[in-house]
DNA sequence: GTCAAAATCACTCAAAAGTATGAGCTAAAT
DNA sequence: ATTTAGCTCATACTTTTGAGTGATTTTGAC
């Protein structure tokens, strides 16, 4: 805990040991200064010098780093396929008529879907044609087409 | 040509203006408290705080500003359809049966691929067929599917 | 229980798709 | 010069698809 204190007040208590000791070396060269009775415009410089210095220093420990917030796009092939609901029930498809419309996706003929949902070629027929009015298309090939652009099928 | 260099070395001249100045202000007031004799330290302590607060400045000033990039990743969903080629020199896929596939894929009959192209019927039957066979496929609702799959179309 | 929507199936007819085969024509490769 | 591959087209035929119509059964909501 105490060595968490040390490391969060790090700058601090380092400014305060560098004044603490400036100022003694400062007390220091004035009695120097005072013994030898020199000029009082060497010693002003000294501590211009040096306080400059430190106010530099200061200054450059003080100064917070201004964040720059660079965004970078990054490329993403991405799985996202969500089914377009909201779509589907615009265009009023049944369930019976979205499961075919997979199975046509699928490449499967209409023998082979009937066949899959084990109902007759006749039944898949009639989807096909509601679903084709429904997506106000022609062909199935279309109607893949657009069931895809309307995330209907992935 | 003159105010180009005044531009130029703004900084030093300010800084030039600016110690002159300070060298005078500190002149007076160290007449000021030789006359009225005061303490030393006051005189110190005053040159001290001038020089740091020009230290900073100086600091400040001279210091290029820190910049941190702080990076944040965006992912973006691209359009990255890239031509499978190898797919189609591997099929032995022509160009023209390209053409067709893509038509294929838009959903136009064959009628509509003939017009768009300006050959017969049955020329398309004919690209059709070879293109089942090349990609192995029945129909051309799976043609489409396994040409998406190979990336050959988008 | 009634009603409506959905799902099922049938039948017909027409259009489109697909198969098979053959053939001419051109450009590029050998 | 010859061969080869690709593009073109045709004819004949089969299968699949799609349109149109109508009907029965199931199912879920009211």
């Amino acid at each position: 805990m105490i060595l968490n204190f040390i490391n969060k007040n790090r700058d601090t208590i380092l400014y305060g040991i560098s004044l603490a000791f400036l100022l003694f070396f400062l007390k220091w060269i004035e009695l120097r200064f005072i013994i030898i009775n020199h000029t009082f415009e060497i010693y002003a410089g000294i501590i211009a010098v040096l306080f400059t210095a430190l106010g530099i220093w200061l200054a450059l420990k003080l100064n917070k780093p201004k964040v720059e917030t660079k965004i970078i796009e990054k490329a993403v092939s991405v799985n996202d396929f969500s089914f377009n609901e909201a779509a589907m029930t615009d265009l009023g498809l049944s369930k019976r008529e979205l499961d075919v419309l997979q199975l046509m996706a699928e490449g499967l003929s209409n023998q082979e879907i009937a066949e899959r949902l084990f109902v007759s070629l006749n039944t898949i027929k009639t989807h096909t044609s509601n679903l084709f009015e429904k997506l106000d298309v022609k062909r199935r090939t279309q109607a893949v087409e657009k069931a895809k652009r309307l995330s209907l099928i992935p």
